[in-house]
RNA sequence: GGCGGUGUAGCCAAGCUGGUAAGGCGCCUGGUUGCAACCCAGGAAAUCAUGGGUUCGAGUCCCAUCACCGCCUCCA
């Protein structure tokens, strides 16, 4: 069955169609490394994962590239508040822009391994494809789709009549519209620079046209291209993306190609917090370490995270994460018992359950991956084969089931838990005064291994260890 | 002001090509247990934001209103 995507560029669910047979080539805009990532930053990295994970699952070759926007479009004396790069330098104790791009972007790696999101193939840095984004800046210029002004070089968007096709714009009624600050340097109020100049910027680069930083839309056009060919299939982004930068990207890479940039678009909806959107003055803006901080569980985040809808908001609460670990644990517990399956005599009803839950569970992926749905049938599924007795090679195959929607869920517990010396002397001791009905001896020891992060459950075949995943349930 | 999106049980939510509403969490009852936990069985709980319209029939299409989100300025 055909994979549907809610492309943007199109409006409209499409069928998705690989440039090259069997293959993927996706571009995410990354981080901007001045601070941490928010949960909602997280919201659409964690998307590109299941993006990825997905198109696995259906047996593509997949390529990622990420940007890391370590370019800081900040001057020494901003015009309001403070700079955002200065008050990083203070608040970590860093002494250069760099270094603070540096600090951030190790954060958002180790941030990335705690959700458990796999590597993309690059993540090339702005600072580092300045020489690229200055020879597509000169191809423009060449082309006469850009303009120099007092050392800046200007994206003319009148030379290119598509501009605002991503978006639904129209330059007309933008103009008209427009509540721009003036630049009298601009022909145009939506121009935008591709390269600028501005003697009060931190970073800055030689360039045929002096002293300056590249634009502001370009490193995305620039490292797509690059690192994946254009066009390429898939761009994905938060909402907030689509108008101006993805536009601008496609003006950029299609008027200096003249050829198209990427098939499918892909914008991802922000996240709210308790129903609001989220905000420092509002109180309610986290971070992921915010939330590890608070106690919650790594894999149900990233589960919350994931398991709506990308193309509408979600609203994200900390009730959410707790709910989504006991929905996690729940599935652990079915594949534990089908662990135990031991049977020889194959169960009539198990082979249509299981072929219903692969084909809905397909069914809804293939609808814009619609994830929301598809555990909603592998829930059903769960709750079916959670009332049978199955055959050993049945429950294999239930397993594997699991196993492979694990590679793109990524939260569940396929592998047997290790547990430690200590905690199995615990449970051995307890075992013992149990025989021996020795309750209140029994039911300390039980404490005992709470406090270390373990729960004991006494099953029928003996006791199981299960380590206490997240405190705040 | 313009463009796009959302509003479904206590909470998170699916439902997008129209035929009286998935799933998870929570809650209630029973089973299991030494007691729990986990699990199982059964159950309560939704006038699908509001008001019109089209239709034999609308959460699902159309119009209007309200609320919220995004964009029109850097932002997932």
């Amino acid at each position: 069955m055909p994979l549907m995507l809610n492309s943007t560029l199109h409006g409209r669910k499409v069928e998705f169609k690989p440039i090259h047979e069997g293959e993927v080539r996706m571009y995410h805009c990354g981080p901007t490394v001045y601070d941490y990532a928010h949960i909602g930053n997280f919201r659409a990295f964690v998307f590109s994962d299941l993006l990825r994970r997905y198109f696995e699952y259906r047996g593509y070759k997949v390529k990622q590239v990420m940007n890391i926007t370590d370019v800081g479009h900040l001057t020494t004396d901003a015009d309001e508040g403070e700079d955002k790069i200065l008050v990083a330098m203070r608040r970590e104790g860093l002494k250069d822009p760099w270094e603070v791009a540096r600090f951030y972007e190790e954060k958002f790696f180790e941030d990335l391994d705690t959700l458990d999101i796999r590597r993309a193939h690059h993540y090339p840095r702005a600072t580092e494809m300045v020489p690229e984004m200055l020879e597509c800046t000169k191809k423009l210029l060449e082309k006469g789709n850009a303009y120099e002004v007092n050392g800046s070089v200007y994206f003319d968007v009148d030379t290119f009549p598509e501009y605002g096709k991503l978006s639904g714009n129209d330059v007309a009624r933008l103009r008209a519209g427009a509540r721009l600050e003036l630049n009298p340097d601009k022909r145009h109020p939506y121009d935008f620079a591709l390269w600028k100049q501005d003697p009060s910027h931190i970073m800055k680069w030689d360039s045929p046209w002096g002293e300056g930083f590249p634009g502001w839309h370009l490193e995305c056009s620039v490292m797509g291209t690059k690192f994946l060919g254009q066009p390429f299939d898939i761009h994905t982004g938060g909402e907030d993306n689509t108008f101006p930068h993805h536009e601008c990207e496609i003006a950029q890479a299609e008027a200096a190609y003249d050829k198209p940039f990427v098939n499918y678009w892909l914008h991802v909806r922000h996240l709210l917090v308790d129903g609001e959107k989220m905000s420092k003055s509002r109180g309610n803006f986290y971070t992921l370490r915010d939330l590890l901080d608070q106690g919650y569980d790594r894999k149900a985040i990233r589960y919350q995270l994931m398991v709506s809808y990308y193309g509408v908001n979600q609203n994200f609460t900390m009730d959410g994460i707790g709910a989504a670990r006991r929905s996690i644990d729940r599935l652990n517990q079915c594949i534990r018992r089908l662990k135990d399956m031991r049977g020889e005599v194959d169960n009539p009803d198990f082979g249509p359950l299981m072929e219903t839950a692969r084909n809905e569970f397909d069914r809804e992926m293939e609808d814009d991956l619609n994830v929301t749905g598809a555990m909603g049938k592998v829930f059903e599924f769960v709750t079916s084969i959670n009332k049978l007795e199955l055959s050993l090679s049945q429950a294999t195959e239930a397993l594997n089931f699991f196993r492979e929607i694990n590679g793109i869920l990524g939260v569940l517990e396929l592998s047997d838990v290790e547990v430690p010396e200590e905690i199995m002397e615990i449970i051995q001791r307890r075992e013992v005064v149990r025989r021996a009905k020795n309750w209140a001896e029994s039911d300390k020891l039980r404490d005992e291994l709470k406090e270390l992060g373990w729960a004991v459950e006494d099953t029928s075949t003996g006791p199981v260890a299960k380590r206490l995943t997240h405190p705040i349930d």
